[in-house]
DNA sequence: CGCGGGGTTGAAAGGCCTCAAAACGTGTGG
DNA sequence: CCACACGTTTTGAGGCCTTTCAACCCCGCG
């Protein structure tokens, strides 16, 4: 589980660290505007909620199986993904510390999560935290906006997905890692992958092949350096113009 | 709680021609359970709403231009698409009446809703429809849900778009727009497609040409029926189990 | 009647996938 | 400490599906 003592050095992917560990205990979410402990909400929402760990490669819930809790990313990262009878897989969001899982509030999952690496979750029990939201319109309405940005992010993928190259999926994807996990890193050159290729390409909608060379080409061409669970950006405009921002 | 259930099935013979046209003038949506016009909110919406039809072809808002409405879909089929630089499109959705647009509340839109067919909407100043929302839980309930069930309807599509052949892709196109539409129209053999190929193309990740060949092919084997603005399903099943539902 | 937009069809090219094997890294047990 | 196993990544060769480019057809309309 995760170690909580500041003085023994962490695992690599613990690097997300003491800042993100210190919160991590109260519960509260240090990485965007919205902190689902804040404000008049804090007690209460103790009151409902639940920290639980899991290990990498956990999956804290499973696409179509019965939906009732809403969860909060408090710290690691959640690969969300949606599976076809024969075994293709579509990966459709890696969730980063902050974000929201199970609002859909449908009977059941639309999608499984799996830690990809130790990840500690907040679990609210679904039917108690839609009563909070009633009560709290200024939460619900917090809610509200990142889930309608969420959409919006969702759209920007299906352009990703359906009309971009290879090489433009893999240049969007690695500025897009990089990005999201500003907030904890900071704009750092070093862009940490925590999953396989096979996620990768479940991802961007290729195979796993396709992105280990993807990945080479652009190595070759000194654009990025693929170093142990990551890259190195070394030309982030050549990346960006390839990824056509 | 949250609605579970934002699709409720409506009566069959419902016509877009008269019974749509009558909601139409008081700004109702007759198609699904969400009416923005409901209960207590209807005095206070008609107040800050307005409704402008729009001919085919016509845009309603423009991708990058600032948002400053939020849009309800009474009448007609809005195609949403993003663009990038060099010409290639992708549509993210293709709206049916009663979908709301522009709740991301973002600057500015992240697609351009161009109409289909002759379409009424129903536009709603921003910042007001946002203030009646914060006064009205029960309503911004049912508008999250709604939003809440349009995400899990985007992943469905990266799934679509990431992992799907074209064959796959144009069957549960075809399967999607019947159900989508199911409300208005029954469930019957024939799907109106009041799109292009381009379209269609653009909603699906792929070219024109391969949409028109995927359909002769699936018309060549007697499943489908290439009518002019439409397809006749000939076996239902047969198109299902291709779509992989 | 000619024009233009949309649809269909064909041939060739190419990008990504499939299958396969080898290299690499890491953890385990001798 | 090394050997080995296992999972992941890389690299290669060949093939297929979709795209690209092009021609032609159909139909509504000025």
């Amino acid at each position: 589980m995760l170690d909580m003592n500041p003085h023994v050095p962490l695992p690599r992917q613990m690097d997300l660290g003491d800042e993100l560990e210190r919160h991590a205990r109260c519960g509260r979410c240090p990485v965007r505007d919205f902190s689902i402990c804040a404000a008049q909400a804090e007690n209460e929402l103790s009151d409902i909620s639940r920290q639980i760990m899991f290990q990498t490669k956990a999956t804290a819930f499973e696409e179509g199986a019965r939906a009732d809790a809403v969860w909060n990313v408090v710290s690691g990262a959640v690969l969300l993904s949606k599976l076809l009878q024969d075994g293709r897989r579509q990966v459709v969001g890696i969730a980063a510390p902050g974000d929201l899982l199970g609002l859909a509030m449908q009977a059941t999952n639309s999608f499984t999560a799996t830690a990809l690496t130790p990840v500690t979750l907040c679990r609210f029990d679904r039917a108690r935290f839609a009563e909070l939201l009633d009560r709290t319109p200024r939460l619900m309405r917090r809610v509200f906006a990142r889930y309608a940005s969420e959409l919006a992010q969702a759209q920007d993928h299906m352009l990703l997905l359906g009309r971009r190259s290879a090489e433009e999926k893999v240049a969007a994807f690695l500025l897009g890692q990089r990005a999201r996990w500003a907030p904890l890193h900071g704009l750092s050159a070093r862009v940490d992958l925590p999953m396989t290729r096979q996620d990768i390409g479940d991802y961007l909608g290729l195979t796993l092949e396709t992105v280990s060379r993807t990945m080479t080409k652009l190595a070759q061409r000194k654009i990025i350096a693929v170093i142990p669970d990551g890259v190195r950006i070394l030309d982030v405009d050549k990346l960006s113009s390839i990824a056509c921002l």
